[in-house]
Parts: C-alpha cells; sequence; structure tokens
DNA sequence: CCGCAAATCTTGTCGCTGTCAAGATTGTCG
DNA sequence: CGACAATCTTGACAGCGACAAGATTTGCGG
C-alpha cells in the first residue's frame, strides 16, 4: 500500500505535504518548488500537479493541515486563558511551516470549502475555550473581578470593547508575540523556550502587576 | 534631472521603488517581479539589476525604508503607550508593503549595515517612547499605580518579567493585531478603522475592564 | 572645448520554475 | 477478461532571476 516504488509511489500526496512542511521550515513558503518537491519524492516534475492542482492547491492543503492540527493542540491545551495562549504560540514555533502558510492568505485558496471548515474548526474550539475565560488564573484568589465586572457591562456584540474584545486582545497578544519570535525580531535573551517566555508576556494582560512569584 | 525618458530614466531608483511598493501592496511580497516592474517603469528587463544588485537587494531597500518612515511615525505618536501602540497599527496599514516586508527576513538581507542601522533608529524611537510609559492614561485620574507598583519590584533587566516585559506585551499585541488584520483573518465588524479598533485592544493590556464610559 | 572614465541602461543568454496537454502504466470493478 | 478511472511520465511553453557583454550618456580632469 504504502509502496513508495513502481510506476504508482503509493502514498505521494503524504510524502509531498511532509516533504513541502519540511522544505518550507528550511527556507519558507517563497523559495517553495512543485519542481523541487517532486526531486525530492523521486517522481516526475509535473506529479504533484495531479494531487493538489497547482502551488496555492499545495499551499491550501498545508493550511488545512495547519489549521487541523492548531484545533487539536488547542483541545489539549484545556480551559484555562494562559494555557490556550501558551499552546498557540507553542503551536506556531514548533509548526512553523503550517502557521506561516496558515497566516497568508494570499497563498492559499481562501475561499475552498475545505479550508473554511477547517478555519472553523479551530475558531470554534478557541472561541470554546475563552468563553470560560473567568476562569483566568488571577495570583489573588479571588475569581477574577474583571470578567465579572464588564460581564455586567456591556454585553450586545458587535462591540470593539465588549467580551469580543477580550478575545482579540488575547489572539493579538500571542500570535503577535508568536510572528515577532518566527521573524527572529524579539531581542535575544528571553531564553530558548518560546512557551515559558510566552506565558510571562501574557500574564501583562489583564495583571497589571506580575511581580516574580 | 528627473527626466523619465531618454536612454537615462534619471529617477529611476526612486521610481521602481514605488512601482514595487504599489506592486506589494496589490499582490503580495512573493508575487513581485523584477521584470514587471521594469515594464511598469519602461526600461528593459535587467535595468533594476543595476540599483538593486538583486530581488533581495531591492527587498532590502524596502525595508529600510520602512523602518525610516516607522521611526518617523512613532515619532510623531508622541510619548502615550496608547497613541503609540496606534501609531504602530495605522503604520501596518497604511504601509502594509513596507510592514510586510519589514518582518520577512527571508526576503532580504537582514545583516546589511544600511538595515540594521534603519532598524536600530526605529528601535530608538520605539524604547524611548516606552520608557515614559508612566504616562499611560487610564481612565482613572490617578498615575497608574501598575507602572509604580513593579518600578519598586524588580528593575534588573533581562528578566522576561521585569520591565522588558511589558515592552514586550505592548509589542506583541500591537503586532499581532495589525498582522491578524493585514491577514484578513479578523472578524468583520470591527469598522473600517483600524487605528481605533486598535485602541479598544490595547486598552485590554494594564487596564482590566475598560467600559464604555 | 576635448576626451576619457564611470555610471547607467540594453541586449542576449542560461537554467529554473509553474502550468498545460498528451501519453504511458497501474489498480479496480463489472 | 476488459474497460474505465486513477496515477504518474514526457514534452512543451512562457515567465522569471541572474549573469555577461555591449551601447549610451553623464561628468570631470586636462
Amino acid at each position: 500500500m504504502s509502496d513508495t516504488r513502481g510506476y504508482h509511489h503509493g502514498d505521494l500526496r503524504r510524502t509531498l505535504l511532509s516533504a513541502a512542511v519540511q522544505a518550507i521550515e528550511e527556507s519558507g513558503p517563497a523559495a517553495l518548488s512543485l519542481r523541487d518537491l517532486a526531486r525530492r519524492a523521486g517522481v516526475s516534475h509535473a506529479a504533484p500537479a495531479h494531487h493538489f492542482g497547482d502551488r496555492a492547491g499545495l499551499f491550501t492543503a498545508i493550511a488545512v493541515q495547519g489549521f487541523d492540527t492548531l484545533a487539536e493542540a488547542l483541545t489539549r491545551a484545556g480551559d484555562e486563558l494562559l494555557d490556550l495562549g501558551v499552546a498557540y504560540v507553542e503551536f506556531a514555533v514548533r509548526h512553523r511551516a503550517h502557521f506561516e502558510v496558515m497566516f497568508h492568505p494570499d497563498l492559499y485558496r481562501a475561499d475552498a470549502a475545505e479550508l473554511r471548515a477547517a478555519r472553523e474548526r479551530s475558531g470554534a474550539v478557541l472561541r470554546a475555550g475563552l468563553a470560560h475565560r473567568s476562569k483566568l488564573p488571577t495570583r489573588a484568589a479571588g475569581s477574577s473581578d474583571a470578567a465579572e465586572r464588564h460581564a455586567g457591562g456591556d454585553d450586545r456584540d458587535g462591540s470593539p470593547a465588549g467580551p469580543q474584545g477580550d478575545v482579540l486582545a488575547a489572539w493579538s497578544i500571542v500570535h503577535g508575540f508568536a510572528t515577532l519570535w518566527l521573524a527572529g525580531a524579539l531581542p535575544a535573551g528571553l531564553g530558548a523556550d518560546p512557551g515559558e517566555a510566552a506565558r510571562s508576556v501574557i500574564r501583562h494582560l489583564f495583571i497589571p502587576a506580575p511581580g516574580t512569584d
């Protein structure tokens, strides 16, 4: 079945996908070449086209895979906002290639049904996790007056300062940290563990003074 | 001098740069073609090489221009953290092409002297502005107990949770918001003004409950 | 004013790429 | 066994970045 020899490769699609991910991790999405991919897989230069149509099709498949993997990772992370954010950053660093593709819609077919479904899947996990944001672990014991306070405030959605605003702020800070980390823009001295570094950055979201213990 | 006719174009470098920026705004950096640029400027296909060396050289020039423009914009924004963040996001949206190139170091020559200088210039402005972060405007009158509190706490730098942590958190949230906005990943309904949307998101950094007033 | 060197742009070429079309091989199902 | 669909190959074409060599213009020293 997964015989990689003979006229039929047997598992070409999966092989091409993982080769693509590896190539992107090495030199970025822009440098990806379908022909080079085919060469790595030991097939002819036009073989990839049959499975993905064209370059955009390949990137679409990678993005789909990425959104699904992200959904899994976030699910595993649990309900607490902090852990959710750390998981997001760790996903970005661990699956750098997927992450870079996912947030460059000009690379793939953003309107593809398969992709919209995958995006929606990971979006749902994110929203579900953030719905419990009252479980945000402050250093103090009290159950987060922050959440309570504006739960009584303005609940109509659409308002950018409303509960959606919390989600936006949380998403922005973890996405920004991940992006800057991947771009190599962050100063050295943060250590080698992006998850831990992200944790202390995320704490600044709702808790003014972090303190060291 | 700026005669665009004849054998010598006269102002080709600037023309190519602005054509490149426009092309990137239309279809992203990956789709940029030196030959297409030359065609737009009405010169031969090899003309750009003389001014920029190669593709990476062109992107380097764009990145330099971007870092300098960002430095200007941040300088104009003043000292308050909130305005600084809004200016950052507005720069990203207004100069989308520059922003996208700046944070994709694999596109250009990150070690070029000219570029490191420009990056350092904008970095200095950022740090200078954030040094006054005690001026962060809370809704309440009091002069931000947040800043005071941990100014007495741990002042040694290098600690990710220290004052550098504030800078990181602020940078992350505005960079993340800008990136998500540009990627079209944010939900509709935030309105058409990214600066204003950013303002209400940034407020979540140190102030738990924003309230609408 | 002259002439020469440097700067600027052109022309030609090479290998590489993505994409399409047409053919070869293999698995599958009636 | 035979036909059909899926899979892969071969061949071709235009566009691209890069390099080399030549043409044209500018500018500066004499």
